[in-house]
DNA sequence: CTGAAAGCGCTAACAA
DNA sequence: TTGTTAGCGCTTTCAG
C-alpha cells in the first residue's frame, strides 16, 4: 500500500502539499492539486487513519455499550446513533458487554488507549463506579439507562409517566385488578415504572395488591411465563397485566393461551418498548413506544458535543402509548 | 494522559525498557521491572494503541459486516466471533451495512486505511466485485453467505441438504402437498434450498407444483403473511409449508391462525434458523438449526489465520432439524 | 503557494 | 540487562 511519501514523490511535491490536498486545504494551486490527485489515483493511495489519528490524537470511533445485541430493544437506537455518527464522520463500535465486568474493561481501556473517542452506555448493569471514574477524563453519555445523582449526562424517557399512562389506559377500559410484572428493582427504571403503576392506581382509588406485583431477574420471555403462571394461581386473578418489557409480555400472552384463556377477553396485556415482534404476536401487543431512533440521535449528538469539549445537558424524551389488540376488547 | 516517556523518566529508565515491561519481554531484571511497574501505576499510565498500531501496522480490529443487527439470526454467530476474537486479543467492530453500497464503502475503506485488519462478511447482498477486489489485498472471510466460484474462503452449512431434510421430515409425517416459501433466488442459499426441496419431492415421487412455490423479496414476517395468504387461496391447498426463514414462518403461522385454521392439524410449518423467537410462538416452530456459535468461531479463526498469512480453506458445518409443535400432529 | 522539519507514542534493531 | 535511535504515516508550524 502506497504511503504519503510515495504520492509526494510521484507528484513531484512535498508530503506537506499532499496532506494539504488530502484535507482540502485551500492554499494549494489548482495545478499542483491536479498533479497530486493524479498521483493519488495512479498509486491507488488511501491515507492511513492510524498515522492521522496518532498525529491528531483522535480515533473518530465511538463505543456503544449494550448488554446484548440479541435484545431487539436496541436496534432502532443504534440506527439513530449510527446515522448521526456517520454524518459527523465518526464510526461506531458496537460492544456487547454481556454485563460482564471483564468485557466492560476491554472497552473502557479502548478509550483510555485512545482507540476510541467516547462511550455511549446502554448497559443497565454497567459498573457505575468505573463509569463515573472514566467520565471524569473522557466523554461519556448514558442512553436509556442511567443512575440518579451521577454526573454523566443521559438521554431517556420519563419512565414513571410512561408506566402511569399504561396503567391508566387499562383502568380507563374498565380494569380494576391490574398486575405488574416488573424487573429487578435494583434498576432505576424498574423503580420508576413501579412508581408510575402505583400512582395510577392511587389516583383512581384502587388498592395496591402485593400479590399482583411480580419481579423477574431478567427480561427474557420465560420469566414472563413464570410470572403469569404464578398470577394465574391466585384465588383472585388479575384481569389485566402490565409487563415492563415486550419480551415479558409475550411470555405472558403465551401462558394465558396455554391455560385456555384469551387476550384481551379474559386478561388484557400491555408491554413496553414496541419491539418489532410485538406486532407479530397473536393478538398484537399494546405497548409503550419509546422514541428509540430519536434517542439514538440525541445520545450521539450529546457525545459528539462532549468530545468537542462542550458542556452537555441531560434530556428527557416523550413516549407514546400504542394501543393494539391485546387491550382492545 | 501520561505517555511512555513520562513513565520512563519517572522510573529512571529508557522508553525501550518501559516498552519491554509493557510487552512482558523477559530480558528485564526484576528490580527495573518493579520500578517501571510502580511508575506506571503512579502515573495511571495506559499505553496508546494508536502509537503501537502505527508502529506494528496492525489495528487488532476485525470488521463484521451484517445487513442489519435487527436480524436475530446473526446473534449467536457474532457471539462466536466475538469470543474467538477476544481470546486472540482482537476486538470486533459490528458494521451494519443495510446492504447499502455507501455504508459498505466506509467499512471497506477502514481496512484499506489500516484501521481494521480484516473482514468477516455476512451480508448476502454485499457488492461481490468490490469484495473480491479487496480480498486480493486484505484478509476476508465470508460467513454463512457466499458466492460460488469466488476466491474468498467461506464457512457455511449445506443448504441443499438442510432443505432436503426439512422437506423429507414433512413427507415422512404424511404430507404430500408441501409448499415452499423461498426468498429471492438471486441469493445462492435460496437456489440451494430450492434444490433440496425439489430433491426430496422427487425422491418420494411427489410432483413439483409451481403454485406451491413462493418467492419473497425480503425475509420479514409480513412477507410470510402475504405468501401464506396466496397459498390459502389456491383451490388445492398445501398441507405443509417449508419457509426458508423463521421470520417468514412466523408470518405463515399468524396468517393460518387468522384464517381460523390451526397448526399443525390443518397445516404443518417448518422454518429455518432456530432464532430465539421460534420458541416463543404458539405453537413452537419446527426449524433447521444452524450451528451459529460454531460458525462464528470458525469464521473468526479462519480470518485470524488469514491475517497471520496462512492459507485458509472453506468449511461446511453440520445442521440439525429441531422438531417442535408446528409439525407434531 | 510550497517545502523542510518536528513530533504524535510506540517498538525493535543495534550497541553497549 | 539496558539505552540509543530510527521510523511507522501523518499534520502542522515556520520559513521562504
Amino acid at each position: 500500500m502506497a504511503n504519503i511519501q510515495q504520492v509526494a514523490h510521484k507528484a513531484g511535491v512535498s508530503v506537506a502539499t499532499v496532506s494539504r490536498v488530502l484535507n482540502s486545504n485551500a492554499t494549494v494551486s489548482p495545478k499542483t492539486r491536479i498533479k497530486v490527485e493524479t498521483a493519488i489515483k495512479e498509486l491507488n493511495y488511501e491515507p492511513s487513519m492510524l498515522g492521522r489519528n496518532l498525529r491528531n490524537s483522535e480515533s473518530r470511533l465511538l463505543l456503544v455499550l449494550i448488554p446484548s445485541i440479541a435484545n431487539p430493544f436496541y436496534t432502532e437506537i443504534i440506527n439513530g446513533i449510527e446515522n448521526t455518527a456517520i454524518s459527523n464522520k465518526y464510526n461506531i463500535l458496537l460492544c456487547e458487554t454481556d454485563s460482564n465486568p471483564q468485557r466492560e474493561n476491554i472497552y473502557f481501556n479502548m478509550v483510555k488507549n485512545k482507540l476510541a473517542d467516547g462511550i455511549i452506555s446502554m448497559d443497565p448493569a454497567v459498573n457505575m463506579q468505573k463509569l463515573n471514574e472514566l467520565a471524569e477524563q473522557y466523554p461519556i453519555v448514558q442512553c436509556s439507562e442511567y443512575t440518579e445523582g451521577g454526573c454523566i449526562p443521559y438521554v431517556t424517557i420519563n419512565n414513571e409517566l410512561a408506566a402511569y399512562n399504561a396503567v391508566k389506559h387499562l383502568i380507563k377500559i374498565g380494569h380494576q385488578k391490574i398486575a405488574l410484572i416488573n424487573s429487578d428493582e435494583k434498576f432505576l427504571y424498574a423503580r420508576q415504572r413501579r412508581q408510575g403503576y402505583e400512582k395510577a392506581l392511587k389516583e383512581f382509588q384502587l388498592p395496591i395488591n402485593k400479590d399482583f406485583i411480580c419481579h423477574t431477574e431478567q427480561l427474557e420471555f420465560e420469566y414472563g411465563i413464570q410470572s403469569m403462571r404464578r398470577l394465574l394461581k391466585l384465588k383472585e386473578r388479575p384481569t389485566a397485566v402490565f409487563a415492563v418489557s415486550d419480551t415479558l409480555a409475550i411470555g405472558v400472552l403465551k401462558e394465558i393461551n396455554a391455560n385456555g384463556l384469551s387476550v384481551p377477553e379474559d386478561i388484557a396485556v400491555v408491554g413496553f418498548d414496541k419491539i418489532t415482534f410485538s406486532n407479530m404476536t397473536n393478538p398484537t401487543l399494546t405497548t409503550i413506544a419509546q422514541p428509540m431512533y430519536k434517542m439514538g440521535i440525541t445520545a450521539a449528538n450529546m457525545l459528539i458535543n462532549s468530545i468537542k469539549g462542550n458542556e452537555v445537558e441531560s434530556i428527557l424524551l416523550d413516549h407514546e402509548l400504542v394501543i393494539r389488540e391485546s387491550t382492545m376488547g
